[in-house]
DNA sequence: CGGAGTGTACGCAGATCATCGAACACTCGG
DNA sequence: CCGAGTGTTCGATGATCTGCGTACACTCCG
């Protein structure tokens, strides 16, 4: 964390810069159907496996293309589930844990204990 | 359970018995899904508002018609959140609150809170 | 400046879902 | 035994969602 020169500004690589969402904005059915989907998550799950900012949108292993990638990754934004930023060419991700978890206590932590099980 | 002459027995009603699922063997996908509309919301908040066995299939405030309805409560069975008896020619309902809680702690919870705000 | 890498936007196909009306099944009371 | 009350099933419709390929936008490196 010392002087970087810029090293990612706002808006950087495409045509659009992300637009966020508050969790506090979200309704209750929005973060359900979000967090229903599989693909959907685990991104959230591996997402929460690593640091904030450690992840691209295109290093996860999910079994989709790109542009599937990034629809998902525009309904979890909305849903206020995660935070981009812009650096260089790649877009990283935040899993907006505390901020969602205030909201929807509990929520989170049942997609992250893995309970896909039956 | 005194001697009662059959008051409500296994199948009474209709052409087919309600079918149940356990809370176990459901899915974190099928709960969140089933939870996720707006209509089974009202049934579940409602049903929690009551006791067991107090509310039957016809007596709730929701604005779709008896066949819909009817098709929500199949889904709400199937994701284990409730628990159907039939009675004469009534459905009685019991949400499957504690069970469903030990299968998905807070979920129910999240619901009932009606934090349906934003 | 040109090419590789990264991510988005735009249709389009397929599946799933909520909804309805109508027909059916069952129970209970006269 | 018939009619009112209750709930399910069936088939159809419209909306929504996931998925894809393709085209495009932007950044960085040589």
């Amino acid at each position: 964390m010392a002087a970087q020169p810029k090293q990612q500004t706002a808006t950087a690589s495409h045509r659009t810069p992300p637009v966020h969402t508050d969790p506090d904005e979200v309704s209750l059915e929005t973060a359900l159907l979000a967090l229903a989907d599989p693909v959907r998550q685990s991104l959230v799950r591996e997402l929460a496996g690593a640091g904030d900012w450690e992840r691209a949108c295109g290093s996860f292993d999910v079994p989709v293309t790109k542009a599937t990638l990034s629809r998902h990754f525009a309904v979890l934004r909305e849903a206020g589930l995660l935070e981009q930023r812009d650096a260089g060419p790649k877009r990283l991700n935040r899993l907006r844990r505390a901020e969602f978890d205030a909201r929807f206590p509990g929520l989170l932590d049942l997609v992250l204990r893995q309970d896909t099980t039956a």
